[in-house]
Parts: C-alpha cells; structure tokens; sequence
DNA sequence: TCTCAGAGATTGAGCGAGCAGCAATTGATT
DNA sequence: AATCAATTGCTGCTCGCTCAATCTCTGAGA
C-alpha cells in the first residue's frame, strides 16, 4: 500500500471486487483444482489423464452402443482435430480400438478394448475417492443436492443458447 | 446397441453410470464451457485472453499492493514458467510493466499500465454480461447463494489440504 | 563470516488443444 | 444420373501451459 495512486484507480478496483467477479472466480478455480488434482492422480496411479477417463466413461456408459468421433467430441467440448489426437494416443497406449462404421463410411466407430476396460476400473475407483473426498465431503447433502442441480440448469441453458 | 456383450461390460457400465460420475462431470463441463464462452467473447472485443482478465483482476483489486509474479502464479493456479510468459505476452501488449521488487530482488513485481486499466475496464463489462447471463440467470437468487457459498467451502477444502 | 538449502524468475523441450484447410463420403436436388 | 452442399476425420501450424534445469538472490546456521 505504498505506490502512488493512478487515475483510474478507484473505477478499476470497484469492477474488480464485484460480487460477480469473485464468486465467478471461485467456480472457475474451485473447477480448476479439482480438475487438476484428478488428473495428477489419475497419471500417477493408472497413467492416463483425466480427458481419456471421460472418453473411457463415455465408451462405456451403454455397452453395445456405437459411439463414432464426433459424439465424443461434443460430449467432451473438443474439436474433431483434438479428438482425433486424443483417440490416436488412445489407441497407441491400447485402451481403445478405431473401427469403421458399417453404416457411413465417413465415420470411425471408438471401442474399448478389454484392457481400456481394466485400466478404467481402476480409474474411476481413484476418480469416486478424489472426488469424494474434495467434492461431496465439504458439502452437506443438501447442499450438494442443490449445487448439482444448479449447474444441471447452467449446463442446460448454456448448450440451449448456443 | 447391436455389438456382441464382452467381459467387464456390466462393471464398467455400472461405474460409468454412478452419481458421482455425473454429477462432477456436470461441474467441470459447466465450468469450461462458461470459461470458453467468456474467452471467446473477450477475445473478440477486447483482444485479451480470459486469463489475463484474471491477471488484471487480481492487480486491480487492492491498488497500490505489491503483486509478485509469484503471487500471481498462486492465484491463478499456474506454475512460475507459466506466469513468466503470461506476463511476457502482457507486457508486449502493453498491458502491464515489470518493475523490480525494492525489498527483495528476486522478484519482480506487476503493474498495471494506464492502457491496461482502460483495457480492464471494458473487459469488465464484457465479463459481467456474460457472467449474468449464464451463471447468474439460469439460477433462482436463493440458489445462486447457496452455490456460491459451496464453492467457497470446496475452494477452502482444496487449498487447506495441500 | 561463510556456507548452503531454498525461493523466485527464466529458458528449452514437449504436450495437448484449437484453427484452417483438405480429401473422402453421403444424401438431397435437379 | 449428375451435381453439389454438408459432414466426418485427418494434417500442418500455432498457442498456451507444464516440467526440468539453471541462474540469481536470500536468510539462517555452523
């Protein structure tokens, strides 16, 4: 507290300490850390990152069901370039296969393979204990309860906007 | 649903399927897709990046405090290399100056210039409209308070465990 | 006083994602 | 049957961040 003041001083701190600025940042950064803290650990314990457990849990959510590129990449906010590096490191480390749709040719099917299998039951028993831990456990039911459905509505009316 | 059932199918589904999975799912998409959508928007009329919005948020806050590199680095969840070329692009743009720390010459402390201030202050703007729209619209006033105040009990959780 | 572990900032290498542009394929229209 | 816009996945390029190594500087203990 020891510089000289500058014009514009006083306007910038009032927009920078609104309510909205600080809890927005507190989302984000709650976000961020948690993310973070997932995906060293995933690394550590099972070596994939957080972004292949979404795709492992999404492969695996309805076994039979085909899922092609493209639904992954808008289930994860990705683009179909960064999809398709993502499904190629995949790929090489044997989590999961590439497999021509019968139906269009254009589209390449994703499946697990029995060892992308093993490695995701691994990964989401260190997932359910981190998350756990730093996402449920601070928070009484009922406010986990209302939290979830909160960002259910975020969530929504973001994808509804566009 | 027409591939034939493979082994560790039922347990994988059951996993990918748990509450927990979806519920954090749900946050960490919410929370990127909100960061996009604002990144998107501050790029196109303001030319900064949201993470240099947080830069000049923290150094707006308390005008005349001393701010290291360090510091920010903390703040913002980024490692020292990180902030190091955050603050390198900053300072190219002309929105902050580097200025030796007096007290301890390792460190080197950030400013806001004049022309960054003026930059924050539209940037602001921008930040408050998206922000109002798909944080604070979807959700009731009770419900938005109620979030909030978890994500501070979350936040606090994370940085006291380490 | 000297030493030395540790902190802050920087740099080089590498990774993961986006953007723009491409070829192959599809489906609808004429 | 021929054409053409739209879709899917892939590739080159760039950006922003991390990790590891390095340098300078600080502060505490022998």
């Amino acid at each position: 507290m020891n510089a000289t003041p500058q014009p514009g001083d006083e306007a910038a701190a009032q927009a920078a300490n609104s309510r909205l600025v600080r809890d927005f940042g507190l989302l984000i950064k709650s976000a961020t850390r948690l993310e973070q803290r997932i995906d060293t650990e995933l690394r550590r314990t099972c070596g994939i990152s957080h972004t292949m457990l979404e795709v492992l849990i999404r492969l695996c959510r309805r076994p039979g069901e085909e899922v092609s590129q493209r639904d992954l990449a808008d289930d994860l906010t990705l683009t179909s370039s960064g999809t398709t590096r993502l499904i190629d490191r995949m790929e090489e480390a044997g989590l999961v296969d590439r497999v021509p749709s019968p139906a269009d040719r254009r589209v390449t099917l994703v499946e697990t393979t029995s060892h992308g299998r093993t490695v995701f039951l691994r990964a989401a028993a260190v997932h359910a204990e981190v998350v756990e831990k730093h996402f449920v456990e601070p928070l009484s039911a009922d406010d986990y309860q209302r939290l979830t459905a909160a960002l259910g509505r975020i969530d929504t009316a973001l994808r509804d906007d566009v």
